[in-house]
DNA sequence: CACTGTGGCCGTGGGG
DNA sequence: CCCCACGGCCAC
């Protein structure tokens, strides 16, 4: 008897049963249950692409003689699909093993009247999300039948005997709420450098539930064994349906893995017998029937953390603030281990960190929990994948709807370097000025996008013709505007659903559950059409087309032109322009008289973003400094705002910029960083504080040049610490002979006294004041002279005699 | 397997 | 000494 379920998907997977492939749908439904709805009705296909002028048949024919018995193509269809907005016939090949997809595909389109292979590289799971236009995190009906199935650890088991339906009712509800969450984080044993796998056993394992229960794991002095067994048991009982970590995915599962194997033991945490997480897409690692969630690729994208370890994140969201947390030093875990006194504060420090990975989680999933909604990745794979990728997958679906055939993405070799033309920075007029208004094109780029059609399947090829046509002014590309564009398509139906939103997030106040729920959709939403210019521009893109992103570069290069020109005949002063902005006096009639020339003119939309009532420039481009009309220091560009100065070099810069904006007083700025020189002479300062972080881009034996933090990151890689590309080097510049980098010490093995003070005065903070000072012709000399304290030579000189 | 684009600044090393 | 490429990070 077909039951009638509600229920929300979670995540889809499938697996070869008997030779054919079966859809598992991981849900929880509306009573509670953890549930799993199998489909074995759907197979795997792609598209063979004809020349034109085929003949259909013989092709079809051709394409029916490469089946095995293995996997045997079952189906070859004609179709009239359309392909970059041209009508075309392709041939849809149905076979049955989802992995012999890509087999086949070499060969058909080998034959000869195929012009190309489409859409064989569509994974079979989000085939099938994308064909039945199912989204993960969202609610549905459908009919099932109970089967009896002991490989699934979950409460019921059924086999699909319906379509899914959307349940608009529940559309709204936060798609969080009633699931379980478990946050955990290990700590390893490493006594030399970094922890290795093979060697040094888990110490400790925390885990923090939603429902307020916290559980730590140690271990039996380096036997680990008894803890990993523990934490699979765990795991099993509480059977979360999230399980967030930070850096997890990178870290503690492969850890796991590897203890588990060494320990002959199994991981089971999934919710299927017999499966250990696996490596998946993005590198991500996938948990079979939960969602793993790495929160470290939610943190990657808060670019005011510059070094985004848990804790910096986590004060920086006001989730834990760093002072009211154990912190120990990463480096010494082995020596608090083994230490009777000091091993609590280590257990404090992993509980800390487990508290604050599952405040993370409450602070980036409701975000992450509507990029699946709308992208239609599940949610583990959603935080993984790049910005790209979750407009590519949104792309793909739009697709589907539209009759159109996905593009492929261009081979590796294919993929030329082509680089064109940006955007246009103005010069800035240096010095500091009073009431300055900055205008900001609304959404410059995608309006581009939209206004003049722009789009791979709308570029004209040379000799074509359409009846209306827009031309990009200096680049000659040709938009044919006879029919809407794909993107056009995308992006006015992703201005309108988030218009709707914010229409709807009215009807709410301001702090509510609701109001934050479309809050974080209409930023979904905006993040995805924000993204679609770069993605155009990018060469592994399925929808890339350098002429269509070199156009609308050369559109917003004209549009501010035209501008400033605009601003300039109404007597406005223009301080200032980057991309899509104008710095210009405030002048409130000529501003008005300036949007509205451009709103109607030009047809663009043009607001005023911020007033500052003083602003600063140098003669440098992409950087200012600016006190807003509501007391706010803005610093833009600057070494304050950087992430590979020292800290107290920032922290100089910030305060002489605001001690100059809000009191005008440069001799006081100039009297400050005296001190702060003073302070380093006398070797006050610190050591924290001079730390410079740089990030390791690519392996170390690649490296032309020995800078500073490649010289730090050797040093780090001969006491034992694994530094891959990717990572933050953190190190500190000592006293000795010879250049800078060979004096880059990684930040840990350094004591103060080691540390070379006059690097700091002459390299860092001077240089980062003077950016500022000089503009009020304070010179390099002026600020370290009156600072320069009796030497002990002068001391030793005065007091001899 | 990948992991949006171009414009711009500036410290540093290394060649002449 | 100058000059320029390398390298990293930031603005938009």
């Amino acid at each position: 008897m077909p039951e009638d379920l509600t229920f929300q998907i979670l995540d889809v997977s499938y697996e070869v049963e008997a030779g054919r492939p079966v859809i598992e749908i991981w849900a929880r439904d509306d009573k509670g249950r953890r549930i799993v709805l199998l489909d074995d009705s759907f197979r795997p296909y792609f598209y063979a692409l004809l020349e034109e002028g085929q003949d259909p048949s013989a092709v079809s024919a051709a394409v029916r003689r490469l089946s095995k018995p293995r996997s045997p193509i079952t189906g070859v269809d004609l179709v009239e699909a359309r392909y970059f907005g041209r009508p075309v016939k392709a041939l849809r090949v149905q076979t049955v093993i989802p992995e012999t997809v890509r087999d086949y595909r070499e060969e058909v389109a080998k034959l000869p009247g195929v012009k190309e292979v489409l859409e064989a590289d569509v994974r079979f799971s989000i085939r099938y999300l994308i064909d039945k236009n199912l989204y993960p995190m969202r609610w549905y009906r459908a009919s099932g039948e109970r089967v009896q199935r002991n490989d699934f650890v979950v409460d019921a088991v059924y086999k699909l005997s319906s379509d899914l339906a959307e349940e608009p009712s529940l559309a709204d509800v936060d798609p969080l709420e009633g699931l379980r969450i478990m946050a955990f984080d290990i700590e390893a044993y490493n006594p030399q450098g970094s922890p290795n796998p093979s060697r040094d056993p888990v110490v400790v394992i925390g885990m923090a539930f939603n429902d307020g229960e916290k559980v730590q794991l140690q271990a039996k002095g380096h036997d680990d064994k008894d803890v990993l067994r523990e934490f699979v048991e765990l795991v099993r009982r509480k059977d979360p349906d999230i399980i967030v970590g930070y850096n997890q995915n990178s870290f503690d599962w492969p850890y796991l893995l590897e203890r588990a194997k060494v320990n002959g033991l199994k991981l089971e945490v999934g919710r299927k017998r017999g499966a250990e997480p696996s490596p998946s897409v993005f590198g991500h690692i996938s948990v079979q029937g939960r969602l793993n969630v790495d929160l470290y690729n939610f943190a990657e994208e808060i670019e005011e953390v510059k070094v985004k370890s848990l804790d910096e994140v986590a004060d920086y969201l006001g989730v834990m603030p760093k002072d009211k947390r154990v912190n120990i030093e990463w480096w010494k875990i082995a020596e608090y281990w083994d230490s009777p006194e000091r091993r609590g504060l280590l257990l404090a420090y992993n509980v800390d960190d487990v508290t604050s990975t599952l405040g993370l989680a409450y602070q980036f999933l409701p975000f992450g929990a509507q990029l699946s909604q709308i992208s239609g990745l599940p949610l583990d794979q959603v935080a993984a994948a790049s910005v790209a990728f979750r407009l590519e997958m949104r792309f793909m679906r739009e697709a589907r709807k539209l009759g159109e055939l996905v593009p492929n993405r261009k081979e590796e070799e294919a993929r030329a370097f082509e680089t064109y033309t940006g955007a246009i920075v103005l010069e800035p007029k240096p010095g500091v000025h009073k009431d300055v208004a900055v205008l900001d094109f609304a959404s410059m780029y995608p309006s581009i996008m939209v206004k003049y059609n722009v789009g791979p399947d709308t570029l004209l090829k040379e000799g074509e013709r359409c009846e209306r046509e827009n031309q990009a002014p200096g680049v000659g590309h040709r938009f044919c505007a006879d029919r809407p564009a794909f993107f056009r398509r995308v992006l006015e139906r992703f201005l309108k659903w988030r218009a709707e939103v914010k229409a709807a997030m009215k009807k709410y106040p301001g702090g509510s559950p609701q109001y934050r729920l479309l809050n974080e959709r209409q930023r979904a939403i905006k993040v995805l059409a924000n993204a679609s210019y770069g993605y155009m521009g990018w060469a592994a893109a399925r929808w890339y087309c350098k002429g269509c992103a070199e156009s609308v570069t050369a559109w917003g290069r004209e549009l501010i032109t035209k501008a400033v020109s605009i601003a300039r005949s109404l007597g406005l002063q223009v301080y200032y322009g980057d991309t899509d902005s104008l710095f210009v006096a405030n002048e409130p009639e000529k501003v008005s008289r300036l949007i509205e020339e451009i709103t109607k003119g030009l047809e663009f939309d043009i607001k005023v973003d911020k007033v500052y009532s003083r602003v600063f420039f140098t003669e440098a481009k992409k950087r200012y400094a600016g006190l807003t009309a509501d007391g706010k220091i803005d610093i833009v560009g600057f070494e304050a705002v950087r992430g590979d100065w020292s800290e107290l070099a920032k922290e100089t810069q910030a305060n002489v910029a605001e001690i100059v904006l809000r009191t005008g007083d440069v001799r006081k700025a100039i009297e400050y960083v005296k001190a702060v020189i003073n302070d380093l002479r006398s070797g006050k300062a610190n050591v924290e504080k001079l730390v410079i972080w740089k990030t390791l881009t690519k392996g170390l034996d690649e490296y032309e040049a020995e800078a500073p933090h490649v010289y730090a990151a050797r040093m780090m890689e001969k006491l034992g610490f694994k530094v891959d590309v990717g990572s933050k080097i953190g190190y500190v510049i000592v006293k000795g002979e010879g250049p800078v980098s060979r004096r880059a010490r990684p930040y840990f093995i350094v004591k103060p006294t080691e540390i070379d003070y006059n690097y700091y005065i002459d390299k860092q903070v001077v240089p980062a004041a003077l950016r500022i000072l000089e503009l009020f012709g304070v010179s390099e000399r002026e600020l370290k002279s009156g600072a320069r304290q009796a030497s002990l030579f002068d001391y030793l000189g005065k007091k001899g005699g």
